[in-house]
DNA sequence: ATCGTTTGCGGAATCGTTAAAGTTAATAAC
DNA sequence: GTTATTAACTTTAACGATTCCGCAAACGAT
């Protein structure tokens, strides 16, 4: 049997409230009697019973909920690292894991579940798609304290954690343009994808600013952003009568796709045609040419959200915003 | 404020007890009263706080506990996946998670704190290292139903789930003999991972039955079998002597190595030298040429351990063991 | 009519913890 | 020396659910 409150307040005869102050250091105590309940916590080896603790405080417990997207994504998965390592001191969250797969549904289903088992907080990496919002408004409407990351929507207001994605479309787009690229094309997301527009806006603004000619038929929308949807499209690309001799692309999965159509085609890469990947992912240090890409450190995304959420767990109403400057990884194909 | 039993009580003028063995179906209860208390819990939007049920059934929850190595990476997030998504009948387990980054301490931690939280069952997947063993047999005087994913131990009787390593290791070295080859090379990890020393011995025995002469020099330890480690290892394999015709690999992060090594070496794969993964994981589709792999399908184990652990919570005292064969998938690597 | 059994429900205790209110005894105040 | 005040506890009552025990009505058997 585990050892209570109950058990302590025995041993030393007095009440399981004076434990629980001594305890938890708080209301009436005396500094003695306080010394000695801690003894005799130690030596009878008390911890705390989480669950008895959240159905009184009702919703302060040491659970916090994290949804993903998908978490056998290598960038989700490395969020969900950065969430989980506890590097945070002090820090005996235990993280309650969920996959929305792309599913609104599913997300908001989720949520609710959280709720039931009272998480002190949440993290979410919301869907890519907009009706998301529908289910971070409705969080909104709780006093369940919660962090985006990744993603927001344009009226929130609230806490949130994510990469500067037009930075990173404008840094990739510009890259290709030093390195003497006239032709550059464009593998996108769905329109809907508020992550792809934002890349697809800081693309075509370094375009215009350097007077290079932005060609639509360059601009290919890839829904699954996967590496047989950058092949085809790259497939396609390559047979037009006017080819590109750089490929932008908003995941490495899209670049590796288009790396292999390269290579397929005889063309050499970086010489004849310059490819820019983005998420600096596993797979971009192990194909060859190694990617040049844009960095995206989910693990510290990760850390991070949790210490906001920690904090905001303590000291309700403060809100947290934060914006990592994105940043160019030059490898070997441009 | 969320609805409780006690609102449906009041409603229909009834004891909490009543409403209780109404939505358990157990205990004293007329077939009216049950349906009437059914209708307004209903209407009410009643939903069981779990948290109490928890605290006051002391063990079963609808909550499991999950602890892998590393979520970041590609094999055990596959588990993970599987795990989470709910696909299994009537499911509404909610999923704790925790990352032992292979340190038996962290492991051991993770498994106290998920029993403080009164978790149905436990989906471990130890650590690499010998030293879990005896975390999984603390775990065993516990009550607390589990299930190993992937690795076991000798004495060990009680629930897993894995992969025939031995056979993989046999089919990965019997597939490069039917290639022609005859000097083949082995990538390995650490003595005291016991899934590396199976496939080992499967790859030895592969190579006595074809009257293949092993060569010690060309089966190399990698204790992290990561890419890096892969590259080197083959660097000093090609410069020997005598250098091998093809190398078996026990992951796919060393097999990319030894590809990228090979190519930087002007080697032609697989025409010169045939190169063998481990685990059949999205790089291994990614790099060219496409690796020829063992396949080690995580999704499907995640599903199935939870399929089991549910079982074994509504019954005790059941034990399942199921050992995956292992299956290997050509591609172009060989 | 009487007794035992079954059926269906209510009351109260319980899980481990916290919070509000009540109770002492010692200290301070005049 | 009587009355406030305070410090340091204890008692009691929750949180939401389950479960043991008890009780009354209904039923069947003798």
């Amino acid at each position: 049997m585990r050892t209570t409150l109950k058990h302590i307040a025995k041993y030393l005869n007095v009440s399981v409230t004076t434990v629980s102050r001594a305890l938890n250091d708080k209301g009436d105590i005396s500094p003695v009697m306080r010394q000695k309940v801690l003894e005799v916590a130690k030596l009878l080896d008390y911890k705390p019973n989480s669950v008895a603790i959240s159905l009184r405080k009702k919703t302060v417990s040491n659970l916090i909920g994290v949804i993903v997207p998908n978490v056998e994504h290598y960038f989700y998965s490395t969020i969900l690292s950065g969430i989980t390592t506890s590097e945070y001191a002090g820090d005996d969250f235990m993280v309650l894991t969920g996959q929305s797969k792309h599913n609104v549904h599913r997300e908001k289903e989720l949520i609710n579940k959280f709720q039931d088992h009272y998480v002190a907080g949440i993290i979410l990496v919301p869907t890519r798609l907009a009706a998301s919002e529908e289910n971070v408004k409705n969080l909104q409407n709780f006093r369940t304290p919660f962090i985006l990351i990744d993603r927001t929507f344009d009226s929130y207001d609230g806490s949130f954690i994510q990469y500067d994605d037009y930075q990173g479309g404008y840094q990739a787009a510009s890259h290709l343009i030093k390195k003497g690229r006239k032709k550059i094309a464009l593998l996108k997301g769905n329109s809907d994808c508020s992550i792809s527009s934002f890349r697809e806006k800081g693309f075509r603004d370094a375009l215009n600013a350097a007077k290079i000619e932005i060609h639509e038929h360059l601009i290919v929308i890839c829904p699954e952003a996967s590496s047989v949807e950058g092949y085809e499209a790259t497939s396609r690309l390559l047979a037009h009568r006017h080819p590109p001799d750089g490929i932008v692309t908003i995941t490495d999965q899209l670049a590796v796709g288009a790396l292999r159509r390269s290579r397929d085609n005889g063309l050499q890469v970086p010489k004849d045609l310059s490819i820019i990947g983005y998420s600096n992912s596993e797979i971009s240090k192990m194909v060859s040419p190694k990617l040049t890409t844009i960095n995206q450190d989910g693990y510290e995304m990760g850390k991070l959200a949790k210490q906001y959420l920690v904090e905001m767990c303590l000291h309700k109403n403060v809100v947290y915003q934060k914006v990592f400057p994105s940043e160019l990884i030059t490898r070997q194909s441009t």
